[in-house]
DNA sequence: TTTAAAAATCGCAGCGCTATGATCCGATCC
DNA sequence: GGATCGGATCATAGCGCTGCGATTTTTAAA
């Protein structure tokens, strides 16, 4: 390929700039180099009670805000941290979002967000471009992703944290818990009642996997007790509404069933709804337990039995190992947090 | 200040690596030169089909994901967009927010997402570090902002849209309907539906600027049909607990209220509820509005009378002018888009 | 065939910052 | 007084990519 213009001196270029104001300025005016402001921004305590002082003076005269993209260049990281959820249009994943964020804010890392929508495919993509950020770590929902995904994951030294799924193989480090417990302590609350005639209700249960392992635990511990179970699902996402069709459909096709569990408290909400409507007394002639508790959930009537799976304590708990992580502490592999979950006795049961 | 070391040739030191495989190996690998597959990548056309297939291999077998942040800086413009929103555990903001993501994600663009909880000076110091990552566009919630947060976003020229507000005064652009509307078409429903004796049962009424607008639309309109309005707060965020305190509270207080709008649905789902406990026929002795046809507002007994603000289409239309914006297209200044609302007549009213 | 115009490709010079290792300087010790 | 040491400060060399303008190649017109 050709190779000319050597030597040849060009006319100074326009570049674009991106900021007017950069760390040389402030160096300029406090009189040090860039590389003390720069120190001074990462670590104050490493720089003299003067030079720090007349930096900080510096910043706030000229109103300098430091460019985290240079930064993460420089750096081989940037301080973001990339979330990736089915949807934040679902209570469960904002609650851990919202607490991630703000637990991110304090040590200044920002969030970048990806919905998957409840696809593998988009969530490989989703991945790719997180990773072209080279972010401080990738956070990912549930434990199941496409080989593509793992192997990028696997490759990079980006530690990845899988949160609200525990109990299969994981990655790196996983926050939250086993839902077929839930299923199980739903099943076991509901015999313990003196239930007998058993079934559960799920919306969009072939997407939602971790509303699947919910029912497959449920089935499991009432097969144990020797109870059975009949399950009645819709396709359509959770609503109030799919709850009152699946429960009209289920005093069809089951009139003596005597206690349900819920794929989750929008679907129980629903159930309720239509247990009025039928006039079905609840508790009394059907027990009721959801999952969720969910802003309406004690507030109904009768307030929701349901099991509370503490959404925003995996998002404090990601924060603190991304944190911690990012301090250089050793990442112990392979490291599982269970943050548990409640079960909440009300009147539906 | 002191500068040696002039001449003296160092030993090459170590640096730390971002990633293994650069755009360079992909140039090398394709045989043109890291200009080309920079140009490949931003602008397929640009390049000719047999280096553009050649470059699509080299990428292929390589595994090559491009580096956004180096692409960032030289570029001068991240391709991020800052969503800064109250909180996504609000039904409203994850809506629009889900909706912007997976409408910016065609254009391979990032969200970067902040929780202000309704703080003007979290807000300000979100602004701050979302500049700091020079984002193709800054997203803000409502119209009221800190001094020092206009400021900064005068002084760049990043596009700012402010979203879910309309009718005050605007940075840049706005994208919302006018609250004032909502509470004044609520109130016109009410009245329409022959109700004179009106109700306005708020939650966090002071935090949340958007629901005091509709209590005042709501008030204005019925004060020119010469109806009176008695407002009810309570400081707690909504839930439907707040509600059914609210309507018990008013009951007893204002016994022959016999129209009430709620700041929205979650609070309207509470009155309901606690109607239902006090044997108060809806819409009979009372009729209720809500705000915001949440999941369940369709579902409930009676379903609820309700207005839909279109939270997605908010969303949508942001990230469209967003991504208009970046393909160069002219920024009409002060531009605003109204989204309107519906109200939806239910069986409550 | 020559030549102009268009298309494709390339080399260069950074974008603003940070990690590194060197240097400087004042305090402490012999 | 000189040597030693540790904290503070600094100059350097990029991080991986893109915009610019120039160069080369291809196509079309003369």
């Amino acid at each position: 390929m050709g190779q000319k213009n050597l030597g040849v001196p060009r006319p100074a270029r326009q570049r674009r700039k991106m900021q007017s104001v950069t760390m040389m300025d402030v160096a300029e005016l406090a009189k040090v180099s860039p590389s003390t402001v720069s120190l001074y921004l990462r670590r104050p305590d490493a720089v003299s009670a003067s030079a720090g002082s007349a930096i900080a003076h510096a910043i706030d005269k000229l109103n300098y805000v430091p460019n985290l993209v240079a930064g993460g260049l420089a750096a081989a990281s940037s301080r973001a941290v990339s979330i990736i959820v089915p949807s934040v249009r679902n209570a469960f994943f904002a609650e851990t979002v919202a607490a991630m964020q703000v637990a991110l804010r304090k040590e200044r890392l920002q969030v970048i967000l990806g919905h998957t929508e409840y696809d593998e495919r988009e969530e490989e993509d989703l991945v790719r471009t997180a990773l072209s950020w080279a972010p401080a770590a990738v956070v990912l929902t549930g434990l199941s992703h496409s080989q593509a995904t793992r192997r990028m994951l696997g490759k990079t030294s980006v530690p990845v944290i899988e949160i609200w799924e525990l109990g299969g193989p994981q990655i790196d480090t996983a926050i939250g818990f086993h839902h077929e417990q839930v299923g199980a302590a739903t099943a076991r609350h509901l015999i313990q009642q003196g239930r007998r005639r058993l079934a559960f209700l799920g919306a969009r249960m072939h997407e939602d996997r971790r509303a699947r392992l919910r029912c497959d635990g449920f089935m499991a511990a009432a097969a144990e007790a020797g109870v059975s179970v009949d399950v009645m699902q819709h396709p359509a996402p959770s609503s109030a509404e799919v709850g009152a069709m699946l429960l009209s459909e289920t005093m069809q096709t089951l009139p003596d069933i005597d206690g349900i569990a819920t794929s989750n408290d929008h679907v129980a909400l629903g159930v309720l709804f239509e247990c009025e409507r039928l006039k079905i007394a609840v508790p009394e002639k059907l027990a009721l337990v959801g999952f969720g508790d969910l802003s309406f959930s004690a507030a109904c009537n009768p307030p929701l039995t349901t099991i509370r799976p503490s959404g925003d304590l995996i998002g404090k708990e990601a924060a603190r190992l991304i944190i911690e992580h990012m301090g250089g502490k050793a990442p112990a592999p392979q490291m599982t947090i269970d943050t548990r979950f409640t079960l909440l006795h009300r009147r539906s049961s």
